[in-house]
RNA sequence: GCGCCCAUCGUCUAGCGGUCUAGGACACCGCCCUUUCACGGCGGGAACACGGGUUCGAUUCCCGUUGGGCGCGCCA
């Protein structure tokens, strides 16, 4: 029993981004690379938020990376009762404890530590009282009796050991006044349920490390290794933003990109194997490992993106990057247009391939400059050799013929017997 | 403000005390190929944030400063 489970456990509050998508990644590479299993958590304990839209969005995301998850998608939600008596048996045991304060009092212990430079944390006011004085109309929540000397230590896999003085801690809630569980109880408890051996996550994530440890301490339980990951940062050093590329993963397959070119981006985001740039599957898969992936944050490339798509755009086979074309134009906003277009063009296109994809980073780009490909004959030949009167309109005719060679070679000619007798007519020099 | 994390070319990174006049990739700039574009080939500029230690020797170890990030909810 010593094979290593991962989980990637989102909050479908939002579509899966960028960054969610990465540390889907490495759980997966990391399950495999290791022979274990990746399991999928959805953390929808908060009702508001959680949508199922957002649950789609992740689940389609995956998938369209071919990031798989073994056994049924686990929903948090769903598993508040067993929370619940993981509250109550902690108080049990003198670990937890009932606590009346009521949100305005809280509000003001925050407002009063922030005002005194301190970081804000409940002071314990119900930790030691006795039940009796309990007020008759407030409904309690439950709290973690946590250590209130000492240190908490997280060993983490990535970011080596890392300290807490318990002092800067404080008694977390762990079921709130309406019974339901918190993020922070239901993460321990699925966890150790689910016999999570390592949680890799974000590094957004750390702080939460030290007050998780708290609760498996109190427990009894075993911490599973963890292993923080840094963000992925916009391009100017700052949080992702939708303004920089924090899109979901569905609006990079809009884009064009293939997932295998974005599965191996996200890779190289942080981890790396020596000088290498480009990795199959299965190579990541065996080289991935922990004590290579770095502690600080990466910004967001794009550029570096599309060159890696380019190169895996052109090292596939002409009837693979049709397929992928064709599997692209649901998602594109004028895909269905497109598709009846290209639909009795398919041999036309497959035939001009081998030329358009050496020149499109991306499979929209790819499209696009197969206009001339899948344009109507007749070409109006006088409109295209009129271009030839500026720079721009004689390299776009020279590239149009050049794809033509390969369609029509007979549209080649007559476009440029065409340009010759017009070039004649103007006295201009081809 | 307090706590925690981070710090090598513009960007992603290699480097785990001497092999570093710091390597690769993307981007950028030249040249070649090409009656254009792209692809491809060749070449170029470009970095160890700063200040103290430790050491015979620091990009590599420690401390501080600066800069950036995350967290500080009965959100996750």
């Amino acid at each position: 029993m010593t094979g290593i489970v991962t989980r990637f456990a989102p909050s479908p509050t939002g579509f899966l981004h960028i960054g969610g998508a990465r540390t889907a990644l490495f759980n997966w590479l990391y399950a495999r690379r290791h022979g274990g299993k990746m399991h999928l958590r959805i953390e929808d304990t908060d009702r508001q938020r959680s949508t199922k839209e957002a649950i789609d969005a992740i689940l389609d995301g995956l998938s369209w990376l071919e990031i798989g998850w073994d056994g049924d998608v686990i929903y948090q939600f769903s598993r508040a009762a067993r929370h619940r008596e993981v509250a109550e048996a902690l108080i049990a045991v003198g670990r937890a404890y009932r606590c009346y304060a009521t949100p305005q009092e809280l509000q003001e212990l925050r407002d009063a530590a922030r005002r005194e430079g301190r970081m804000a944390r409940y002071d314990g006011r119900w930790r030691d009282r006795d039940p009796s004085e309990a007020p008759a109309d407030v409904q309690p929540a439950i709290r973690l009796k946590a250590r209130q000397d000492g240190e908490t230590i997280v060993e983490d896999l990535v970011q080596g050991k890392v300290v807490w003085q318990n002092t800067e801690l404080d008694d977390l809630v762990l079921l709130r006044s309406d019974g339901t569980p918190t993020y922070m109880l239901s993460v321990v408890v699925d966890d150790h349920d689910m016999g999570i051996t390592h949680i890799i996550r974000g590094d957004d994530h750390l702080n939460n490390a030290a007050r998780q440890s708290q609760i498996y301490d109190a427990l009894g339980w075993e911490i599973p290794k963890m292993a923080h990951i840094s963000l992925i940062h916009g391009p100017d050093g700052s949080k992702l933003s939708k303004r920089h590329g924090a899109l979901g993963v569905e609006a990079y397959r809009a884009m064009g990109f293939l997932p295998a070119a974005l599965r191996n981006y996200l890779v190289r985001l942080g981890w790396s194997h020596g000088d290498q740039e480009i990795f199959s599957t299965e190579q990541m898969v065996a080289l991935f490992d922990l004590e290579h992936v770095g502690r600080s944050a990466a910004r967001f490339d794009f550029a570096k993106l599309e060159n890696l798509n380019g190169q895996y755009l052109r090292a596939m086979s002409d009837v693979e990057v049709l397929a992928a074309v064709e599997k692209l134009l649901p998602h594109l906003p004028d895909g269905a247009a497109l598709a009846t277009r290209i639909a009795n063009k398919l041999d036309r296109l497959l035939a001009a391939m081998s030329g358009l994809k050496e020149r499109a980073k991306t499979l929209v780009e790819l499209i696009d400059s197969a206009n001339y490909v899948l344009v109507d004959r007749p070409l109006d030949l006088d409109e295209k050799a009129r271009e030839l009167l500026n720079p721009e309109g004689r390299a776009i005719v020279a590239r149009m013929l050049k794809l033509l060679e390969a369609v029509e070679p007979w549209t080649v000619e007559a476009t440029e017997a065409a340009l010759r007798a017009y070039a004649e007519r103007e006295g201009l020099k081809l």
